[in-house]
DNA sequence: GTCTATATCGGGATAGAC
DNA sequence: GTCTATCCCGATATAGAC
C-alpha cells in the first residue's frame, strides 16, 4: 500500500534471489543455506527475516496472487479485440514462468503446506472462470460453433494446459518455452471455432512458433 | 524371465509396499525407515535388499516399463474396432494410476534422477508413437477430419493429458479417478471427428463419465 | 539487522551379531 | 536373510554477541 513502510532491502533480496532459485533448480533442491550464501548474507539473517523455507514460499505465493490478479478479473469491457485473447494466454503463460517452481513441485508443494494448496485451489478457480468467460464471449460472437457441454471440458483442457505446459515441455527435455504452450493452447481452441476463424487462428499459432 | 530364481519374497514385498506407500503419500513424503515399519522389517534389512530409496524407485519404474510394454507396441492387426481405441485409453490410464507416485513427482523424481529422467523420456516417445499411429489408423478410416499438422498437436495434446490429468485432479481436491481422464481425452480428440463420429464420440464420453 | 556458533532433528547408511 | 545398534550428514532452528 504505502511506499514509505520500512522495508530494510533485504527481505526484498531474500525474496527475489528464492524465487531465481526456486525456479532454476527446483524447490526441493535448494537449502535456506544456500540461498543465504548466494546473498552473501547469514543463515542467521536470512531466518531473521523468513523463520524457514514455508513462509518464504507463501511470501513468494502471495506476490504471485497479486501479480496475476488484475489478469484474472473479469474484464469489464463489453467487447474484446482479437487480440485481446493472445494477450490474455500471453501474459498468464509469462507469470507462470516467472513462478515456475510452484507448478514444477505442485503436488510436493501442496501435500507439504495445506495452505498453499489452498490458496492455489482458489487461483485456480478464478482461471476456469476467466477461461469460461473468454469463451463465453467467443461463443456470443458466433466465432465458436461448439456447445456449451463441450466447452466445459475445454475449460478444463485449458487450464490443466496452462498449469502443465511447461512442466510437460521440461520433462521432453526441452527448455520451458512461453510461445510452445500459447501454441498449444491455440491449437485447442482452434478445432471449435468456425472454419473461417480456426484458419486464421491456426494461421497466428503458427506463426507465433516460428 | 525364469520363475526358478531364488526369490525370497522379501524384495517383493518390499516392492509392493514401497509402491502402495509411494501412491498414497506422495514419494518424498515416503522414508526408507516408513516402508520398513510398515513391512515390520528392520531397515537394515531393506537396505540389504535395496540400497536405499533410489534402487527401490528405479526398480519399481522397470516394473512399470513391462506393464505397460505390449500397450506400446505397434498393433500388428491391420484394423481396429472402435472399442480398441477405448481399451487402449482405458489401459495406460490404469497403469499410470497404478503407479501414479511416479507422475505425482515427475520433475523431482527426473531431477534427483538422471536415469529415470531418461527412461521416462524414452517411454513418453513410445507412448507419442502409439498414440499418433492410432491417429494415422483413425485418419485413415476418414473418420478424422483434421489436417496432419493439427493432429501433431493433439498428439501433445493427448499425451501430455493422459501424464497430467490425474495429477490435476488430485490439486483440484477430487480424488484422482480414470473415468475423468478418459472423459477428458474423449473430449479432446472428438472436435477432430467427422460429424457423425463426433457425436457417437461425445455421447460415449458422457455415459462413461456418469 | 546482522553476525557467529551451536543445538536439534531426521533420514540414509553401515557394521557386526545371529 | 534378518536383526540391533550406531554413525553420519545435511538442513533447519535458535541463542546471544555486536
Amino acid at each position: 500500500m504505502c511506499a514509505d513502510q520500512p522495508r530494510p532491502k533485504t527481505r526484498e533480496r531474500i525474496l527475489l534471489c528464492a524465487q531465481e532459485l526456486f525456479n532454476r533448480m527446483g524447490e526441493p533442491q535448494v537449502t535456506t543455506l544456500e540461498i543465504a550464501n548466494e546473498l552473501e548474507i547469514s543463515p542467521g539473517n536470512l531466518y531473521y527475516h523468513f523463520r524457514g523455507k514455508e513462509p518464504l514460499i507463501l511470501a513468494l505465493f502471495e506476490r504471485f496472487q497479486n501479480d496475476t490478479q488484475h489478469l484474472l478479473e473479469p474484464p469489464v469491457e463489453a467487447e474484446l479485440l482479437p487480440d485481446d485473447y493472445w494477450l490474455f494466454l500471453h501474459l498468464i503463460v509469462e507469470q507462470t514462468i516467472h513462478y515456475r517452481f510452484l507448478f514444477q513441485d505442485l503436488s510436493v508443494l501442496a501435500e507439504r503446506m495445506p495452505k498453499l494448496a489452498h490458496g492455489m485451489r482458489q487461483w485456480i478457480n478464478r482461471l476456469k472462470q476467466a477461461i469460461a468467460l473468454l469463451l463465453a464471449k467467443l461463443k456470443a460472437e458466433d466465432v465458436l460453433t461448439s456447445e456449451l457441454d463441450s466447452l466445459g471440458s475445454l475449460v478444463e483442457q485449458l487450464t490443466m494446459t496452462l498449469l502443465y505446459s511447461l512442466e510437460y515441455q521440461r520433462m521432453l527435455g526441452q527448455p520451458s518455452e512461453a510461445r510452445i504452450a500459447v501454441f498449444q493452447i491455440m491449437m485447442l481452441v482452434a478445432p471449435h471455432l468456425t472454419p473461417a476463424a480456426r484458419h486464421i487462428a491456426e494461421g497466428m499459432a503458427k506463426d507465433y512458433l516460428a
